[in-house]
DNA sequence: TATGTTCGTAGACCCACAGTTACCT
DNA sequence: GCAGGTAACTGTGGGTCTACGAACA
């Protein structure tokens, strides 16, 4: 990873693709993620314009840089005068947004000295999505892809928004969440109160993004109950298991009273407060950024697929494994203004799989279960060879 | 609000029999 | 101690039955 894209190796690399670990020009990130509904899915955001190999969550307007969290706070921690930086969360997208919806969603960009004469200008140019394209990707997989639409609520979202209005602000507290903007009502400038909220430094509308995490969530491989999470990841996901031991499905979309004030409590022996993200440097140094911490709710495979290895404690998580990141205690806050269309379609996914979920049952002997599978049988009950039956496995018919 | 009925769900049970285990000679 | 014989036990899957809780009148 470094200046240059990491697909083509020519053009300067302008987003970063999380779920690729991959830093991208525009022409190659359009290429790469209009391939398939899947990967249309990923979210994308700005590379860190100072380290090149983070993805930016901040764009600072006095500097006019995008910076990932680890350089934000190295610009704006340690001297007295820039911490009064007005900085901008950077909006991620997903989808394949046109030249002029990413200039929406990055409308700072606009008047940045280093896009005029990049490759990032020269390849929203090129670009040949067209809106047309983007309504197939929105149309075809309405229901399955609801995501590509996120192009469009995100970037219409700003596009009714301020954007020096909605989230600057100075020092080195990030509030990656404010509890004013949880309100479901007040979507920060959209008209429409039943659009997902857009949430600057997050991806997208909270429901896609908690969509692919419903459907990673459903973890029949390793046959959990979401109450058995305590057991199997233990402390270190105890404030987690508050949000789902209620109720599996209220917790885990947020129709439970899920307040960003039960969050901040749940977060209180961390020390930390949840509407106003403390961004302490520990994280930073240790590559954990508020905006990998996101990520790794939206993209859970990130971290649940560590957890299958090895036992997420807090000791491990600074110790063992640098990578991990341990999962915020309730980034959730914001999110839980989940479509109810799309609530109710997970839980019907949520339930349909819990339906067909076998709880796993060891099978020991393996020769007894072929020997049964084969057995003939009344009424369920294995029956004599040569005696009356009802039920032949191998032939799938009844005798009488 | 209390009671009775209906419905859905989860879990126990049954069957034959090959394989395993424990015990005896 | 080793080998062989015997009895008791185990564990397989699909259908049925029963208990229980939720929903409704």
């Amino acid at each position: 990873m470094g200046y240059v894209c990491d697909f083509c190796a020519e053009q300067r690399s302008t987003v970063y693709c999380r779920s690729d670990a991959a830093s991208l020009c525009l022409s190659c990130d359009h290429n790469v993620h209009s391939a398939n509904a899947l990967s249309r899915r990923h979210s994308r955001t700005l590379v860190c314009e100072r380290c090149n190999t983070q993805p930016a969550y901040v764009r600072c307007i006095d500097e006019r840089v995008s910076l990932c969290q680890n350089c934000d706070w190295t610009a704006h921690s340690g001297s007295d005068t820039s911490p009064a930086h007005k900085r901008l969360m950077v909006n991620s997208y997903s989808g394949c947004p046109s030249a002029a919806e990413l200039s929406a969603i990055w409308s700072f960009l606009l008047d940045s000295p280093s896009v005029g004469d990049s490759t990032c200008e020269q390849g929203m140019g090129s670009m040949s999505i067209t809106d047309n394209r983007l309504m197939d990707c929105e149309g075809s997989q309405k229901k399955n892809d609801i995501q590509d639409a996120s192009v469009v609520l995100e970037a219409s979202g700003l596009n009714n928004m301020d954007a020096n209005k909605s989230t600057v602000w100075m020092g080195s507290q990030v509030p990656l969440f404010d509890p004013n903007l949880h309100k479901p009502e007040q979507t920060a400038g959209s008209s429409n109160p039943a659009l997902p909220m857009v949430f600057p430094g997050t991806k997208g509308p909270a429901f896609c993004e908690l969509d692919a995490f419903y459907d990673n969530f459903k973890m029949d491989e390793v046959d959990l109950d979401i109450k058995n999470y305590d057991e199997l990841f233990g402390a270190a996901l105890d404030n987690t298991e508050q949000l789902f031991d209620n109720d599996e499905i209220d917790g885990l979309f947020g129709t439970k009273d899920m307040s960003v004030s039960n969050c901040q409590g749940a977060n209180a022996a961390e020390g930390s407060s949840v509407g106003t993200l403390n961004v302490a440097q520990p994280a930073c140094s240790n590559a954990a950024s508020a905006d990998s911490v996101i990520s790794c709710w939206t993209e859970p495979n990130l971290c649940f697929a560590r957890q299958e290895h090895s036992r997420p404690t807090r000791e491990g998580i600074a110790g063992d494994d640098q990578n991990f990141v341990e999962p915020p205690r309730c980034p959730l806050g914001p999110e839980i203004s989940v479509h109810s269309s799309s609530r109710s379609d997970a839980v019907m996914r949520y339930k349909e799989k819990k339906k067909t979920r076998k709880f796993e049952k060891r099978v020991r002997y393996e020769s007894r279960k072929s020997r049964a599978d084969v057995r003939r049988r009344v009424k369920g009950r294995f029956v004599k060879v040569g005696d009356a039956y009802d039920y032949d496995p191998l032939s799938k018919t009844r005798s009488c």
